[in-house]
DNA sequence: CAGTATCCGAAACGATACTG
DNA sequence: CAGTATCGTTTCGGATACTG
């Protein structure tokens, strides 16, 4: 048969990311960090202000969310609305780019939550906490 | 419409992983960890060894490598099989719970480097190297 | 409210050396 | 070949204090 998907699936047509120089692995990063997984999924409910995203995502710290918000909204996967008010009032959103991200990654988030029962199973003797 | 689709992409149905106490956090941290997302991936192509992997993974070091496989294996996504040989064979497979979730890491990292171009093009100043 | 600055402990990671 | 042990570095990330 040796089609696309056959091809793409053995690894033959697959990118680079495996390599080691692949810029890829950078956005990979930004976005399966512990913040950013948690933020994308959290601004697909929509335009969310900066504390309601810090309740949303539960132990969060001011510093660490702000970062997480700073890096995605360079790599284009978030936007981010200063209304020049006082007190502040400052929005973000997910860009077009942003909403499918976060779809993949919401994806992997849900089949674990999911299938949190079968991997939880102590089939194996699971004594680690981290 | 208020229909189920409608609920959880509101985000009111959506799972826990967003609070703090949510389980499903480990997990997520252990398939979206740096080396665990590309060792999923290239155990894609099929049982692989522990060299085999250690060459596919660029920039992998043996204790990441094998630290990486220990912690998929115990969350039940890789199976290690030891042939007992001098010199030691020992390969690497995804169980069936294992190539579900990296079809859903790779979908991940394949969007992102499908959509490199548009994520690089440098409408924003992106100086970083992180 | 929406952050930033600073400090510091914890965890991840790489290099090297060693083993069955 | 397939690892483990040890060490040192770098990065992550939490706590606290401070600002417009």
């Amino acid at each position: 048969m040796t089609s696309l998907s056959d091809a793409i699936h053995s690894g033959a047509l697959r990118g680079n990311v495996l390599a080691s120089a692949c810029p890829s692995r950078d956005i990979l990063k930004h976005v399966t960090s512990r913040w950013g997984v948690l933020v994308l999924i959290a601004l697909q409910g929509g335009t969310k202000r900066f504390a309601e995203l810090r309740r949303m995502v539960g132990g969060v710290s001011d510093r660490m969310l702000a970062q997480t918000l700073q890096t995605l909204e360079e790599d284009g996967f978030v936007r981010r609305h200063d209304h020049g008010e006082v007190p502040p009032r400052v929005d973000y959103t997910l860009t077009p780019m942003g909403e499918e991200v976060a779809e993949h990654v919401r994806a992997l988030a849900d089949w674990i939550e999911g299938n949190l029962p079968r991997i939880l199973k102590p089939e194996n003797s699971r004594a680690e906490t981290a």
